[in-house]
DNA sequence: CGCGCACTTGAAGGCGCTCAACATTGGTGG
DNA sequence: CCACCAATGTTGAGCGCCTTCAAGTGCGCG
């Protein structure tokens, strides 16, 4: 079952070259490919995976729940992330993670990905990377919540999300598909729907976005990344995509 | 210059046991030891370390700074940890980390490191693990920042301390020395340092701890998991240090 | 066409902030 | 050994961002 995985491969080509053999490898990898319908669970917190998941398409969510009910969103997946790669060397899932959007999801033995750890040192650190990549966005995340007030925090995810998304190619210039809810906006950002609601049409009469539907657009790139203290260096994407 | 380095070896001894081989490359890694003095930066957001940081002894913060100048904590370290070994895949640190107490800090060079985990990948998973927990932690921090109220996130972040601490060693039973000041606890939680003192004093009188100059004593240890919703599952110990 | 979900709006209140002063502690030098 | 100073900790009053609660409106889809 031979899948193409361009955004992983885009993602690991910005950094370093691939030989024609370690290209031949991820393009082979074994995976088991399944569709899932949006808001459902590809994982949940306290599980022992012996495989990760790699989004191919679609937007998802890894996410806490304390124990009064609340939920706390602590990074958006998009094509090209494996949110649970983590599981690969920590046994237990600390994190539950659920589709947002419809998504199609690779689903990739331990076992394999080690093997290519193994074999292919290069494959094996440019996974770390993503690893710790991932974990530069937690640190943001802790400060944009700690730190900022809602309208900053609200910028901010949104320009992160810009940025990550045109590194896979997923948006032109300074517009986007976004299929994330006010709601979900609350649980990432540690705030209500009924703010979000409100800074969201701040930032509107602001002229920062223009939104029909779930396409978003950003009329003023510089005023956005102003008003959300965005500094892209987190992001550690070689190729600056921070026009 | 061979330096014992026994809490990073506890800590990896949790997961699986070293062979005499790998204990010796462990014990006998090359390193360059500081003493540092509180307060003092000992890398800097930005930089482009060839060299990573293990602490000694002594407690470190990461931290990054808003536009505005408001700093925010995203993780505490202690002995055992390298806070930056992330930047042996990543080239541009994107956090600051500084001295809270002297330090006694250990300069290990990316070189040394990247042969060691080719050579012995069973350290190199492991150290790969150690950035993954420190991923898990930040998560958790997102959670607690963005989710619970002040006196909830102080609870959560004083169990973490504690079950780290023991996990190294570092403290008996249910008290240690935790040289924090109010105003760093501030900057961990999301809070003012006003805010912070509020809540310790209800704390105090809430009879969860104990307090004298930098000694602590937690005399209900479930009351003060229950208060602050601490579960430590997302610490990843092995041996279940969680009475 | 109507049901459900997402989004919107208003009013009242609270958690934590700001500002500003004061108390205490520990370390240092005379 | 004490006097001093700076850093840390403490206290009070007023205010504001964001919450809570509750009642809507609009829209996509079966």
């Amino acid at each position: 079952m031979p899948l193409c995985i361009p955004a992983l491969i885009r993602k690991m080509e910005s950094v370093f070259t691939l030989t024609e053999d370690e290209r031949q490898v991820l393009e082979t990898l074994p995976m088991q490919v399944m569709v899932i319908k949006d808001d459902q669970d590809i994982v949940r917190m306290g599980d022992r995976p012996s495989r990760s998941c790699l989004i191919l398409s679609g937007f998802a969510a890894t996410y806490k729940v304390t124990a009064g009910g609340k939920r706390q969103i602590v990074s958006f997946a998009i094509a090209g992330d494996i949110p649970d790669l983590q599981s690969l060397h920590l046994k237990t899932l600390d994190t539950s993670i659920a589709t947002i959007s419809t998504c199609r999801v690779g689903f990739i033995q331990h076992e394999a990905l080690r093997d290519i750890c193994l074999r292919y040192p290069r494959i094996g650190a440019a996974l770390w990377r993503e690893t710790l990549i991932d974990a530069a966005i937690f640190r943001e995340w802790v400060m944009n919540v700690g730190q900022r007030e809602a309208y900053q925090r609200m910028a901010h995810v949104l320009c992160e999300l810009l940025v990550r998304l045109r590194a896979v190619g997923l948006a032109e210039d300074h517009a986007c598909d976004l299929p994330i809810t006010q709601a979900e906006f609350a649980d990432a950002l540690g705030i209500t729907t009924v703010h979000v609601n409100r800074v969201l049409q701040q930032m509107r009469a602001d002229g920062l976005i223009v939104s029909k539907g779930t396409q978003i657009k950003i009329p003023d790139w510089d005023k956005l990344k102003q008003a959300g203290e965005f500094d892209p260096a987190y992001l550690h994407l070689e190729s600056d995509q921070a026009a």
